[in-house]
DNA sequence: AGCACGCCGACT
DNA sequence: GTCGGCGTGCTC
């Protein structure tokens, strides 16, 4: 007798799909995975995916389509169970996303992260026999002698954190509790996790990117058997399943990495949230700069806990900082960085250099005609890259040569402005000659992995004396020896337009600024800028994290943008801008007509109106009241028919409106 | 999403 | 004459 079995099948589609199999010849039941055939495929062959059985069947009414046959099961034991398909399906309605990608996002074997990292840990695992200073004890006191709920440790760059985690993790576990252990993309390094699996020994389970999908699950069943009590790992790291959660922790919980990219576009700190709300546990975040939204709920301790770090724990102590007026000069290195550079590499002392453009220069640009070359996929300037010698799109990756004279009006009067890390290179082996450079930026890392561990170790033992690069060594550095930042552009991230623009750069700088003075209390850094009186950097200067963030919290609430409202992002892409504008437009009046409680902008072109030959089109939708947002969204997006030639993406909460 | 089918333009 | 562009439809 043949039983039927439903699936979720990891495609934009909301329904679940029946399959028939022999129950003498396959085990299936809910929770494995199934290769089954699905629509049309190569050769009039349907095409085989990957899906996940949400239920086993007994019979079923007579459908109008073909049951197909399942080809082959996967698993021999479940890998996920109702618990974490009730997390999928809260997912579903909150992300607006379907239960098959989720799963497949869920359950490793299916999409991976795309994770590119290799820095070495901020602040390096500690030796569990170090002393804790008063401030560390304190938080962990505070931490562990609290109840259900959230807590946030706010400590300097330096101070410790690190370890506060770990010791909270080691006293959840010896109560016999879980631990989930989120940390950025970029941290997850194999030094890390030899230092945590050393401390931890065999009671932790890592996932990081360089696993293979064998691995992964290896480490996913363990994670079910109970066999290990800690898993560290990224983003997707969130959905381990474990049987007796009780703490999750968030290691800089300000970073973007947290919040997924695509398909469901997930924050892990949200779905972190609705775990630690579901198990009863303790959800710990830490960071030096917080996250607006963590900074809101901080100041009502009955919703989260702040606990403050304020003493670097290495020896170190807080750089200072200067700012130089970068508005009446032209070139890359204005006088105070250059003498400042001089003098630190005089004394022995190293300097990190952060810039966040990578390339040689930006804009190529007509003076007689304005024309400006950008790529011909993206509305996007394209980037010269002098040592390929080669135009580079940075959105799509379009390559062509450079050109000498206007494409528009033939013009020989055009021009190159805009730097980026490969100019300020040249520039750099021009003005200190006699001084060993290397530039970490993705151009210089992606060659190979391992030219990462050997600049910085090149960094570490001092044979290289000057480190610059992009937002790589922004975070995650911990140099004794480093005892100048140069942060040559300050403000080139307060012109996108983005509510978060200033936001971004006051963490960025704050971040990098860390960098500086790690060992001793001679720490500089000099923020190079053209706005010298932007609050993101006036207040970055001043150290002052407090106010920066009491003064942008204010802010948004005058203008209702998060925390003191939720937003929606849908995107609207086409290759036919005509289609994506008018279904864009079209939604946007359904959603004035048919919301509730809600505020809708656009539509309008995004800031980026076109990449990968892609016309794109927004809408912003707000709300005060996040349960509304929600529901009006689901009313119009369950009514709407999308064209088959617009393709509609609900970002909620978005971090960047790109 | 991913793929096939089917109908119109410009090319070896 | 065919190759291939993208508009349309469908997935148990």
């Amino acid at each position: 007798m043949m039983r039927y079995a439903k699936v979720a099948v990891p495609v934009p589609l909301k329904t679940e799909f029946t399959y028939s199999f022999d129950p003498d010849v396959m085990d299936v039941k809910p929770g494995v995975r199934v290769i089954v055939p699905f629509g049309k495929g190569k050769g009039n062959v349907s095409r085989k995916v990957q899906a996940y059985v949400i239920d086993v069947l007994d019979s079923v009414k007579d459908e109008k389509f073909e049951i197909k046959p399942i080809i082959r099961v996967i698993d021999k034991e479940p890998l996920f169970d109702k618990k974490d398909y009730d997390l999928a399906l809260w997912m579903e309605k909150f992300y607006f996303s379907s239960r098959g990608e989720i799963l497949d996002t869920m359950i490793p074997g299916g999409k991976k992260d795309i994770v590119f990292g290799g820095l070495d840990a901020d602040e390096a695992i500690a030796r569990p026999d170090v002393v804790l200073s008063s401030e560390q004890q304190n938080a962990v006191r505070t931490v562990m002698d609290g109840k259900e709920g959230l807590y946030y440790i706010f400590g300097v760059t330096g101070s410790g954190k690190t370890e506060v985690f770990l010791r909270c993790a080691e006293e959840v576990i010896a109560q016999g509790g879980q631990v989930i252990y989120l940390v950025p993309e970029i941290t997850l390094t194999h030094q890390l996790a030899l230092q945590v699996m050393k401390r931890f020994q065999n009671n932790v389970a890592i996932l990081h990117s360089g696993l293979t999908d064998s691995q992964r699950i290896a480490q996913w069943r363990r994670i079910k058997r109970s066999e290990v009590k800690l898993v560290i790992g990224a983003r997707s790291a969130v959905f381990a399943p474990f049987e007796n959660l009780k703490m999750i922790i968030i290691d800089e919980e300000h970073e973007n990495s947290y919040k997924s990219g695509n398909a469901p576009r997930y924050h892990a700190r949200q779905v972190a949230q609705k775990r630690i709300a579901d198990c009863k546990g303790k959800l710990l975040m830490g960071s030096a700069t917080p996250s607006l939204e963590a900074w809101h709920l901080m100041k009502d301790p009955s919703k989260m806990v702040r606990i403050n770090l304020t003493h670097r724990v290495g020896g170190g102590s807080m750089p200072k900082v200067e700012i130089a007026d970068m508005s009446k000069e032209s070139g890359i290195f204005g006088p105070l960085l250059q003498e400042k550079m001089t003098r630190t590499l005089a004394k022995g002392k190293q300097v990190i250099l952060f810039l966040n453009r990578r390339g040689y220069s930006y804009y190529f640009h007509c003076r007689s005609c304005g024309y400006e070359l950008k790529c011909p996929h993206c509305d996007v300037a394209m980037t010269y890259h002098k040592r390929r010698n080669m135009l580079q799109c940075h959105y799509c990756g379009h390559m062509q040569r450079p050109i000498s004279r206007c494409p528009q009006c033939g013009s020989n009067d055009v021009m190159y402005s805009g730097f980026g890390t490969e100019q300020v290179e040249q520039e750099l082996t021009r003005l200190f000659p006699l001084y060993r450079i290397a530039r970490l930026d993705t151009d210089t890392v992606s060659k190979d992995r391992s030219t990462i561990q050997k600049t910085l170790s090149d960094f570490r033992s001092g044979e290289i004396q000057i480190l610059l690069g992009t937002q790589m060594v922004a975070k995650g550095l911990n140099f004794p020896n480093v005892q100048l930042v140069g942060i040559i552009m300050a403000d080139s991230g307060l012109l996108i337009p983005d509510f978060r623009a200033e936001e971004r750069t006051f963490d960025l700088l704050v971040q990098v600024s860390g960098r500086s003075g790690r060992a001793d209390s001679d720490g500089e850094v000099i923020i190079q800028t053209r706005t010298k009186d932007n609050p993101a950097i006036t207040f970055a200067a001043k150290g002052d994290v407090q106010h920066f963030f009491d003064q942008e919290l204010s802010i948004r609430e005058e203008t209702q943008f998060p925390p003191f409202s939720r937003m929606a992002n849908i995107v609207f892409r086409s290759s036919n801008a005509q289609a994506a504008r008018t279904f864009a437009q079209s939604v946007a009046d359904n959603l004035r007509q048919n919301g509730k409680g809600i505020q809708v902008y656009g539509a309008n072109e995004c800031p980026i109106e076109k990449i990968r030959s892609n016309y794109r089109f927004q809408v912003l939708v707000r709300s005060k009241n996040p349960a509304d947002l929600l529901s009006s969204l689901n009313k119009v997006v369950s009514s709407v028919k999308v064209p088959y030639n617009v393709a509609m993406d609900i970002d909620v909460d978005p971090v960047d409106l790109l």
